[in-house]
This record gives C-alpha cells, structure tokens and sequence, in this order.
DNA sequence: TCTGGGGTCCTAGGACCC
DNA sequence: TCTGGGGTCCTAGGACCC
C-alpha cells in the first residue's frame, strides 16, 4: 500500500482533491437522453436510487419510496437503473482520475480523493489541476463533477458538498476554521444522526462548538475512538493521508423479500442466487473469502447476523453455500420462525488474492515467532491483502503466500 | 423519511494461547 | 494447581457512509 508523501513539515498547502460526480446516476440519465435533461429526474426502482438537481429541488430524496417522490413532484421523471451504463461511465472517470495523479483513492464508483501535491511543477496549481480535471470529466465523459481543493481529506470533502452541483470550491490554508465552525455537527465525518442527536440534546449544533469544548466532555458524550475522532476534526486535525490501493474487505448481496410469510425452502432457494452472484463477482475479481456472514431483516425491522469463519479461503459456489444454507437453517428456528423475514443477504468476508497458496505446516511453539517474523516479511513486500494466516496456533496453523512473479 | 443495496469501522465478550 | 497479563481470532451488534 502506498501513501501519499507529505512535506517534512508537514502539509502547508491545500493539495488534496476530493472529486464527486454531481447525481451520478441521474446524471448518466440525462446524459444519454436528451429528452430527460433539463427535467425532473430519479433512478428508481421501489425506492430512490438517486434525484438529479431539479428533482431535489422539488425535495426528492434517496432512499424515498417511488410513490411519496410523485406527491412532491408530480413531473417527475423516473427511469429504471442501467448498472451497466453507470459502471462505464465510473471507469471512465477514474481512468481520467489516474491519469491527472498518481495517488488516487477511491471511495465509491462515483467519487476519490486525489493528493496533486507534488505535481505541482508539471502539472500547476492544485486548483488548476482540479479545473482541467472538471473540463475533461466534462469533455469525454460528459459527467458534471464538483471538486473540493484543501489541505486535508476532510476540508476538501466538506468543500465539495458546498461547491455542489458542478462545481469547484478551494478551503485556503488561512481561512479553515473560518470555513468549518460553522457547519452542523453531523458534517463531522462519523457523525450521523445518532451521534448528532446526543449533541444537539447538549445544545452542540455547529462543529465550533464541538471545537470549544474540553476534549474530555467530548470524549463523555460519544466515547471511544469515534469521540477522539470528533474531536480531531472539529480542531481541524485529520492527518489521513490519500491511500492508494486499497482493497475491499467483503463482498456481499441481498435481496428484500416483502411483507408475506415465506418458507424455509423459499428463502432458502434466494440464498442460493444470492451466493451465486457473489461467488461469480469473487471469481471475477480474483478475490477468496472466510468468514461467510447471513444477514437477516424481520418484518418489524429488526435485524440479526449470524456468521461463520471457515478454514479454507474459497469462492466456490457450493462451499459458500453449503455454510449459508447452514447458518440459514440453525436461523430459522431461533430467530426467523416467529418474526418473520422481510430481507436476507449473505456477504464474505475476510478476503484476500484467489492467486495467494496456502501453505498448511506444523511447527512447535518455539517457531511461531519464526512464523510470525516470515508473516511480517511476507506482507510488508507484498502488501497485508496477499497473504493471511489462517487460523491461530491452536487451530491447525497455515499462512497462504502470494505465487512469486518471476 | 417508515426503510435499497453496496460497503466500512468500532466495540465487547468469549475462546484460546503463551 | 492456581493466578495473571498480554495477545489473536471469532461472533454479534451498532453506527455510519454513498
């Protein structure tokens, strides 16, 4: 895994991007059919995928039900979703992402962090850098993107939430808090409406007052590595830096499977398809798994997972199967009978390279610092997502390697 | 605002090991 | 045989993000 470098003393100038598609969904929409731009239009399907701008205008929201989104606006365009198109159009942004800096991070199909710190030589300023980024997102792919410019990850993202729709916003280094103190609470990346409810219940609405306060009553009101978190941030301390290759750690899928009772061999038979697609997307991605997870919904709501962590990375079908329909079954007479079930998903976890080898040896206790040490070796060259040891001494000790290239 | 589908990270307890 | 501290892995749940 690389990092982005920072200046010996420390990040001076506002040089990292956050780039963000504008509706990215709807956009693509309207993209490629004229007869939508201009107009109210949401990708639907049940509920809101995604509003274009005239359609929030109008109060659309995602995830709205379809039915509430014509009430509030009755022009509303609403159009069935084409993954394919969108997915298209995300690797096409990205590849203009790549091609503007080296350190890109990805975050979703529609929006990365960029550090153009050190391009500053070949390619000018950050802010004309994240300008010509704008025009060519423009130009080939025909996508509006709002650009965010600060010194940190969290300004530069906050920065192209208010720069939106198509926009470009710069957070100069002198003028940070002036830009931050303002802002509602739930701004604060981790803050969602929980957390922000227990300040507002304690008169904190504005990241200021977060800043103003003793980091120890912050810590009181929302504890643990979230309020030391919150805490950095509203002092505008985020010295995350801009992570390049990153890999997911699970893939999963679910399906919501309405209000009417089902029975076990039912669900059991959308297990089945939801585990074949996953498998297939791990196959393709050449990715392997271990901990197969069964996510359930109850028809009040509620929700339970039960999972699994098996011995040998797989992503055969049958293998993750075979554990799902487990966890289905022993589900089903402690929780699903009496609450009914209105959702299951299944997600693997603990992923690593399906071109890793698992080497499975004994050794005495003495040797597992050796172990331990060849482990270390292992992943600091090949980075953490090649290789994991499998199991822990007690359990039939393994690592797997990564195959050498020549 | 009554709830989609894809994820991430954190916490806490228990099992197990040295 | 008991006690204790330190550590990893696994499981379940919760909050959050786009």
């Amino acid at each position: 895994m690389f990092v982005s470098r920072i200046s010996r003393d420390g990040r001076t100038d506002a040089s990292i991007l956050h780039a963000d598609l504008d509706s990215f969904y709807a956009s693509v929409e309207q993209r490629d059919d004229p007869a939508l731009r201009g107009r109210p239009v949401a990708v639907g399907g049940g509920v809101i995928l995604a509003a274009s701008y005239e359609a929030k205008r109008h109060g659309v929201r995602t995830p709205m039900l379809e039915g509430r989104a014509r009430e509030l606006c009755p022009d509303l365009q609403i159009v069935g979703g084409r993954f394919e198109a969108y997915s298209e159009a995300s690797k096409a942004v990205f590849e203009i992402f790549d091609d503007t800096s080296p350190l890109v991070e990805g975050l979703s199909p529609d929006e990365a962090f960029l550090d153009v710190g050190g391009l500053r030589r070949v390619s000018g300023s950050p802010v004309q850098i994240a300008g010509r980024l704008r025009q060519r997102v423009r130009d080939e792919v025909g996508l509006p993107i709002t650009v965010g410019v600060a010194r940190t990850k969290f300004l530069a993202k906050v920065a192209s939430g208010v720069g939106k729709p198509d926009g470009l916003l710069r957070v100069p280094p002198d003028r940070e808090s002036e830009f931050l103190h303002p802002l509602p609470v739930d701004k604060l990346w981790g803050v969602g409406p929980k957390t922000a409810a227990k300040l507002n219940a304690r008169g904190i609405r504005l990241v200021g007052d977060v800043a103003a306060l003793p980091a120890e009553v912050v810590h009181a009101i929302v504890g643990g590595a979230m309020g030391h978190q919150v805490f950095a941030l509203s002092q505008n301390r985020d010295p995350r830096r801009v992570e390049v290759g990153k890999r997911r750690s699970s893939i999963g899928s679910q399906q919501a499977l309405g209000r009417r009772p089902r029975t076990l061999d039912e669900v059991s038979t959308i297990v089945r398809g939801i585990v074949d697609r996953i498998a297939r997307r791990m196959r393709t991605a050449e990715r392997v798994g271990r901990t197969v997870t069964l996510r359930l919904r109850f028809i009040d709501f509620g929700r339970a997972t039960r999972a699994r962590t098996i011995a040998q990375a797989t992503n055969s079908t049958e293998a993750i199967h075979r554990v799902a329909h487990q966890l289905l079954e022993e589900a089903w007479g402690e929780l699903i009978e009496e609450r009914g079930i209105s959702l299951v998903g299944v997600s693997v976890g603990s992923l690593t390279n399906a071109d890793a080898v698992q080497l499975a040896f004994p050794f005495e206790r003495a040797e597992s610092t050796l172990l331990d040490e060849a482990v270390d070796a292992v992943r600091n060259k090949f980075g953490s997502s090649s290789l994991s040891r499998v199991g822990g001494l007690g359990r039939g000790p393994a690592i797997s390697v990564p195959l050498l290239p020549d």
